[in-house]
DNA sequence: TCTGGGGTCCTAGGACCC
DNA sequence: TCTGGGGTCCTAGGACCC
């Protein structure tokens, strides 16, 4: 006699996913408070080019850069958990994490070695499970409830499986959750870090989520957190006994419905196994506030460059779009963006260069500035796009609308 | 000590169309 | 002269996430 399965589902994050990629390649950093963050790889970082030719663990310590020695606008993306000790965390300012812990070790992001370790462990999971949502470069949903042995333990057994594969292959660790829904499994991943799991079963919900402090939650940011918070509502079980009205109110119908089904554990929302991309952009801070009259030259050999660069990423993964759009970022962190649709869709420098130009007109560029991005939106696959333009080109031009080519109401 | 870069989704107002 | 209603597209901004 079988019962029908459950619904399970695990989520999976690596741990300290690209400061454990680059402790693979600089093992006698191991143990060690390391950071990674900064800009991208540039030449001379560690100092002497000599020691690339040593192996990784005779390159002593000294070649390493310190924390303290970074100047400029990075912040960290990953930071060992020895680093978390002095109080460092991903997203926070170089500068700041330099006060906490001066002598920590830094490493510049090398998101291409990321990108592949990846790719491995999510080869490694789809052998196991195939139904996977991809979440980011570290961390991914798996539906374990229709998997041989998914149910087994409360997913425990092929949770351990599937985290063994991937340290026997990748030599890093993970952390899984499993649970009856995304939003517990999210939850849960996190609550025997690092290198651990946690097995939630449906009994046990509400006695492990009422405790938690509402922004704990994904979906609950900063923003909210602190509205919850001026309502009296600081835990999940504050959230799961407020008036369902009261929070309707508050955060509107979709929004405040869905805070009081998430405070009682409920998520229907399904795993997401395909998807294809919305938009690609490029964008850049600047090491120092530019001026569009004053920094022209160079500001203009940047925007050239963002758009190439956008140009290039939507032929390498084939895809055109419809909408080009600008984003400026001020000193005082407040942004502007414009975007224009056209009537063709595009994958090419020139003309999103010429459109982004018009948007950037469209821009109060009389203060400084402290970053410039170019985004191409409205996305098709190639090919579906060349069809979708042939085919309204062939519309009478009274279908056709531009903004670059507006036509007169009464023409 | 000011805060990267690449995304997604939602909202709200206005234009436009029938 | 005081004026609809629904649907879709476009734009700008904001919240949030990895």
């Amino acid at each position: 006699m079988t019962s029908p399965p459950i619904r399970r589902i695990a989520h999976l994050d690596m741990d300290a996913f690209f400061a454990s990629v680059e402790l693979l390649r600089q093992p006698q950093l191991k143990g060690l408070p390391v950071v990674v963050g900064g800009r991208s790889r540039s030449a001379g970082w560690l100092g002497n080019a000599k020691l690339e030719a040593l192996p990784p663990e005779q390159i002593p310590l000294e070649a390493f850069a310190r924390l303290h020695s970074y100047t400029g606008r990075g912040v960290i993306t990953t930071a060992t958990y020895e680093a978390r000790q002095f109080g460092i965390g991903s997203a926070m300012g170089m500068m700041k994490a330099a006060k906490l812990c001066p002598d920590a070790y830094l490493l510049p992001a090398d998101f291409e070695q990321y990108r592949a370790y990846s790719r491995r462990f999510k080869a490694i999971i789809a052998h196991y499970a195939p139904e996977i949502e991809d979440r980011g470069v570290d961390e991914v949903y798996i539906d374990f409830s229709d998997v041989p042995g998914g149910q087994d333990e409360g997913g425990y057994l092929l949770a351990k499986r599937i985290q063994q594969a991937i340290f026997d292959d990748t030599g890093l660790t993970c952390s899984i959750g499993v649970a009856p829904n995304k939003l517990l499994a999210k939850l849960a991943s996190e609550w025997h870090k690092p290198n651990g799991i946690f097995i939630l079963m449906p009994e046990q919900v509400t006695d492990r989520l009422w405790p938690l402090p509402c922004k704990k939650v994904n979906g609950i940011g900063p923003k909210t957190s602190e509205k919850l918070d001026s309502m009296g509502i600081r835990h999940l079980h504050d959230l799961a006994h407020a008036d369902a009205q009261a929070l309707i109110d508050a955060f509107g119908p979709a929004y405040g419905a869905w805070l009081h089904r998430i405070a009682w554990g409920h998520d229907e929302r399904p795993l997401v196994t395909d998807s294809t991309p919305v938009s690609m952009s490029r964008e850049t801070t600047f090491e120092r506030d530019l001026h569009a009259r004053a920094d022209k030259a160079e500001l203009s050999a940047l925007f050239t460059h963002l758009c190439e660069r956008v140009a290039a990423d939507l032929q390498r993964k084939g895809y055109a779009g419809r909408t080009v759009g600008v984003k400026i970022r001020f000193p005082d962190f407040r942004s502007a963006t414009r975007a224009i649709t056209i009537d063709h869709h595009t994958q090419d420098a020139a003309v999103i260069r010429q459109v982004a130009g018009q948007c950037l007109k469209r821009i109060d560029l009389t203060r400084r500035f402290r970053l410039l991005g170019v985004k191409v939106d409205n996305l098709l696959p190639l090919e579906q796009a060349q069809q979708m333009d042939a085919k309204a080109q062939q519309q009478p031009k009274a279908a056709q609308y531009s903004a670059l080519q507006l036509s007169l109401p009464f023409e």
